[in-house]
DNA sequence: TATCTACATAGACATACATCTAAGTAGATG
DNA sequence: CATCTACTTAGATGTATGTCTATGTAGATA
């Protein structure tokens, strides 16, 4: 599976897809800066700087010595070259794609929004959402009737916000009503 | 000066910081695939997938060839690998700070008068006020003639009075008229 | 201890942009 | 010509995140 090379990969562009920290970055592979001469030279506020360096930081690019209550970063600048150059290769551009077909990454998608069978938060994605609510309309049998209290409670059991899990599996044809009796119904998005 | 550096190499990882765009970028490596095709592996819808195409191709990291109403799309490799081993360099990297001093300040003019693409306010000193009219000049193409109408348009996008703004822009050299039609002139205060 | 300095952290806010639906376009098909 | 298909474009919407202010913290200084 090559998730984690993707995740790499994104991570690493991201840390590099800004204005500011391509300056930072820049200011650094001269000489070592204090948080405020950095802050100073890009007319902004020390804050957004630490915030900057510590994304930086998140990856090793850059790496920090204390002078007393002073600050010095310094670029990384090999550890930058490397992971430009070892990232981003023919073979690991291809692999990126080994994981596609699906179920992979509906596993990878529930890895990562379940806590054994807690839900820890409801996917904002429309396809992420959908993956968690398969899974969910999975914990009823088909061919049985459940009336709303029953659908409540065995949601709860995963999220506390049943309501809205509950019009969500409505909403996405993975469970029927009516007069307030609910039911499972096959899965025709998956065919 | 390394600004255009440096907007390239922003332009590059922001085009791959995405997860979806990485993906199809996965997919295309393997085989050319066509709009639905990648919309189906990915989740998604169409437009969705157009438009990722769009910011791809923007860069040249995709081609398209078209068979009938069908699109389909391959990855250039060798372009991407080009780019990601040309752009970051020790080399490029270090000249990403050559710009700094003077631009910053300018930055933080831009900063304090705009609210997004509005002109708050036109600023009082000369200093700053010529900052926000290069600004403006740079909306408006080199080689292009602009009747008054059209010129009155596009600075009213930014600031209600349009009159001051177009007047000050002949005054500082920055457009030039004649027979009321208009025309970007070549910054030369900016060397 | 009290205070000051340089940063870090937390939370608020605004902008950028990924995604969607709806509508438009261009080639294929009857 | 009308219709269908595959895609693109336009506009709306929600989320992620860059920046800010306010506050917390650790080392230096008196």
């Amino acid at each position: 599976m090559s998730d984690a090379d993707l995740q790499l990969l994104l991570q690493y562009f991201k840390a590099l897809a800004d204005e500011t920290r391509l300056r930072i970055v820049g200011l650094l592979a001269g000489r070592e800066h204090s948080v405020e001469e950095i802050a100073a030279s890009l007319g902004l506020r020390t804050p957004t700087v630490s915030h900057h360096l510590q994304r930086l930081k998140d990856l090793d690019l850059v790496e920090m010595r204390r002078d007393g209550t002073t600050h010095y970063y310094s670029l990384r600048l090999g550890e930058l070259l490397r992971m430009n150059r070892e990232l981003m290769t023919a073979e690991k551009v291809r692999s990126l794609a080994s994981m596609e077909g699906g179920e992979a990454w509906e596993r990878k998608v529930l890895r990562d929004f379940f806590s054994g069978e807690e839900l820890k938060e409801i996917p904002a994605s429309r396809k992420k959402r959908l993956v968690v609510l398969r899974w969910l309309a999975d914990r009823f049998e088909y061919g049985r009737r459940y009336p709303e209290a029953k659908v409540n409670e065995i949601i709860s059991r995963h999220h506390p916000d049943f309501a809205t899990l509950r019009r969500e599996l409505i909403g996405n044809a993975l469970m029927q009503r009516e007069n307030g009796v609910y039911w499972r119904v096959p899965d025709t998005a998956n065919a």
